[in-house]
DNA sequence: GCGACATAACTTGTATGCAAGGCATGTCGC
DNA sequence: GCGACATGCCTTGCATACAAGTTATGTCGC
């Protein structure tokens, strides 16, 4: 179902994040603990103990005596959370040496996944793999620490993607993954970098921060709808209103 | 005590990272449930609670059974921090906008705390005050997830630094803070970038990774004589023969 | 019918109890 | 004297019990 291992140790938080990642929990969604542990055939504690994990990666928060909720990211997050990659991913591709051809191939696999998932008009697997593929520019060098930081970043992107990306399109922020691999590959880290930081601006200008907060998620969040979606509703197609200027993540 | 409030809710988890970056608990020192426990007069929960905060932060490590340990970086981890803080600070000041006099002065003031802690020669406070020079920077944005990505990467650097850097120079790493910051105060945030990415370059090549895990840290932590120092045998001064070439953080 | 209040059924917060395993000490066999 | 083994104390791992609070429900008064 995941287009990537995840690379973490608890299976309750790996569960978790990947049902964020891929969809199929939205911002809003109620997360109880004894429902968790049941599911796991595990006590609350070890339930506790991955919500908190995620809580201090801001992808879960807690309202005292009243529930776990998936994240809905307000706009300041969702400026600060781009922000925070401009400079992340900038750093990295205008500070890192040429990758070699081991990384370049890596790449190249990852592009041909998103080409597949397009032709195939997978919503959620394509939205996964878009935020994936910076994610896994940084995967090359190795650097755990950095990964790390990518993948929270990365995470607390989809959130936002799915709670202010109304109408995306996933070709156009496709072809400035192209136009960023084509550049890495050619060794040109300056230009990836430049283009990197380009398409995250042009991804943020494309949300709908005036989606305000008491809008259908919210009152979906009030009314104790926000339950997971039972699957149908969520599998959406490329329809053709994704015009040419917002891009998916 | 510490120079700067941090930003934490947990008192447990603030009152141990506060530990460790003011150099009372350095790497391999043992950290028992149960004393914790009864020093912050609550009971296990809440301090495993802390403990696995900090566990997924990289700041302590559980070994099953056997006990909690404030993390001992080895080489390759020491150099994967660096690489990420070269990627995070290059990129940031690199993407930033030049600050404004309100930015410049907080600045300001911090060079002046570091004057101050060379001239009293406390060599703790510097330590924590020369980490803490690169996360004022970022601080000076307002960026939350970006400054959370800078505190987590110093704390590491910091034990990094009590791990491998057996005699520093701390005034040749203030000198070049002063660098940055004059660099900065001139809205020359390329200058700045490319200093900071030089700086942590000095930095690193000032690190003794020779210092191999069998040294006098580890011996000390199988023996058991990792407790927390009593204080007067880590209130170095700054000895003469600190000479210019290595730097301090 | 309708509003206010009591109550019951949930939620998380926290402490505690017990299980499982590591490690040092002491003891027994030789 | 010395080595192997057993025992007991220590650690964390985990489940559970209970406390505290919130929300929904039902009921009573009008």
């Amino acid at each position: 179902m995941s287009p990537r291992k995840l690379t973490m140790q608890d299976p309750i938080e790996k569960t978790l994040l990947a049902a964020i990642t891929e969809g199929r929990l939205t911002p809003g969604s109620r997360l109880s603990e004894n429902e968790l542990a049941k599911a796991f055939a595990v006590s609350r504690t070890k339930v506790r103990e991955a919500l908190t994990r995620l809580q201090s990666r801001h992808v879960v928060s807690v309202q005292p005596r009243r529930g776990w909720f998936v994240n809905i990211p307000d706009a300041a997050e969702a400026a600060e959370v781009f922000a925070a990659r401009r400079s992340v991913e900038y750093g990295f591709l205008a500070t890192a040496a040429p990758f070699g051809s081991t990384e370049v191939n890596a790449l190249a696999a990852h592009m041909a996944e998103e080409r597949r998932a397009i032709a195939q008009e997978d919503r959620a697997m394509l939205t996964c793999l878009m935020g994936d593929f910076h994610v896994r520019i940084v995967e090359q060098s190795g650097n755990r620490p950095l990964i790390e930081v990518m993948r929270n970043l990365t995470a607390r992107t989809i959130l936002i993607s799915l709670r202010y990306q109304s109408n995306r399109n996933a070709l156009a922020s496709h072809e400035d993954h192209c136009a960023i691999f084509d550049a890495i590959a050619a060794g040109d880290m300056t230009t990836a970098a430049a283009l990197s930081r380009d398409h995250l601006d042009d991804v943020e200008s494309g949300l709908r921060i005036d989606i305000g907060p008491s809008s259908l998620d919210t009152l979906r969040h009030t009314l104790r709808l926000d339950q997971v979606p039972t699957g149908a509703d969520r599998e959406g197609t490329l329809s053709n209103d994704t015009i040419l200027h917002d891009r998916d993540i």
